[in-house]
DNA sequence: TTTGACCAAGCTGTATACAGGTGTGGCATA
DNA sequence: TATGCCACACCTGTATACAGCTTGGTCAAA
């Protein structure tokens, strides 16, 4: 839960470093587990999905203990459920936490602005500028995967702009607990209305950002944020199946 | 980095449940987390100590690897520092970080009020009467530990109002991961008058909840961590040395 | 005396054998 | 055919041997 290591790397004492170009224990963890989340967030790994701890270690050609340390990671903070003789298992979410997350989210995006803000810089600009032409090229074919990682690359730009580390924690932590949710959603919905939406709020937050408004981006996103979970909501609420119960045997407190 | 054990144990297959009694490799991790996490926070592990996995595998009577899993669980949450080598850390924290983190919390308390409130139940009053006898009772000699078990227990109360099960979990995260560097000052600082100051908040708390008032509790608490946060920095930047040097070499993103 | 290399002890990181839990499918039986 | 039992395959949990890293002390040489 830390977003410090380029720091780490950097200071790291430069007598006795690693043999150059060696990737370090840490390294290895970091691919690997950026590399499943990704897989989680984009359903590669759909909810539910039972992950096996000999076939992930076969894959990255490690052994069991380095994987069980990037799973137990991702249990803690919520993307899998590990049950002894069963598996490793993508977790689903219900729809009173999708609320409780996107409510916590939305509050969250509002304290962007406050908290030691950044100023945004060029390179900030010109990703939010590639971001919104790759929006309109969604247009047209459905393309849940593309639009995942639209979303997933979004949330580094706004990511960056965080100045508070504790909260850029917090915020890269909810995101991927939920957004895969939404995205599960997206086969269901008007594909060019959901483009429609994405590129009006790259838009409006990339001429906020112009503006150095980091108020605007923080209330384009908060809107943007409460449009998705209303549309979850109306689309569970009206007349679809149940909520995908979902239920987690976890560690913490 | 979730709070649903409780639940988790509740609704356990009654059939072919374990056998009773029986503890689980859940349940041991939380015990032995639990412990951990308590001992840092009382300063019985202060920042800068070296924990060795064999000594408490020994202690707990288990090899190292349900106690790799422990630490490595307090380090993504920030109190300890795994250093290849040399040994596992528990971490300082800077200036700057307690006061983002700081700042942060006095937000998230904000929200206690808003996401989801519970009402206030005989309970809770009680816990909080007892609270506030104990805190009575720490007038006079200087007792760290006592004071440190009575923020520790009063955080427990705080979160048990709190109805967002993630604004619970990361209320949790952030108050361990400051609240001993504040415990760490006790002893420069005069004693009574951090009783006395005490005193009030848990009393005007406890008034706020007898009305069912969550919002002024929530600000009670708010005013209480600034003034904490106020002494820290005009002790530090008020002539005293430099602030502990922290930095960690981390896992995230 | 100072300095340098080197060795030993202790630590975490990794691989792996084994133990224990869980579900499934086949087989014997009513 | 229907049913209950059981062996088996596969999973995670644990213990442990070994590898790699870091530090501190020791000893020889300048």
């Amino acid at each position: 839960m830390r977003n410090q290591e380029e720091a780490a790397i950097a200071l790291r004492p430069t007598g006795k470093a690693p043999r150059l170009g060696r990737e370090t224990s840490d390294d290895r963890h970091l691919r690997i587990y950026r590399l499943v989340r990704e897989r989680i967030s984009l359903l590669h790994y759909p909810p539910n999905t039972a992950l096996s701890e000999t076939e992930l270690a076969g894959e990255f050609g490690v052994s069991r203990t380095p994987i069980r340390r990037v799973l137990q990671r991702l249990h803690f903070e919520g993307l899998v459920d590990i049950r002894n003789g069963i598996g490793t298992i993508v977790t689903d979410i219900d729809l009173k936490t999708m609320k409780e997350v996107y409510d916590l989210r939305m509050r969250l995006t509002d304290l962007m602005a406050d908290l030691s803000p950044r100023t945004v810089t060029e390179e900030q600009l010109a990703a939010m500028e590639a971001l919104l032409a790759r929006t309109k090229e969604l247009y047209g074919n459905s393309d849940p995967e593309g639009y995942g990682r639209l979303c997933n690359d979004l949330h580094e730009v706004m990511m960056s702009m965080i100045g508070s580390a504790p909260l850029r924690e917090i915020t890269d932590v909810f995101y991927y607990r939920v957004a895969r949710i939404w995205f599960t959603f997206l086969p269901d919905l008007d594909w060019n209305g959901v483009i429609t939406d994405q590129e009006t709020e790259v838009a409006e937050m990339l001429a906020a950002m112009k503006r150095g408004d980091l108020r605007r981006v923080a209330e384009v996103r908060r809107i943007y944020l409460n449009r998705i979970l209303s549309r979850v909501s109306s689309y569970l609420t009206g007349g679809h199946l149940a909520e995908p119960a979902a239920e987690r045997t976890s560690p913490t407190n």
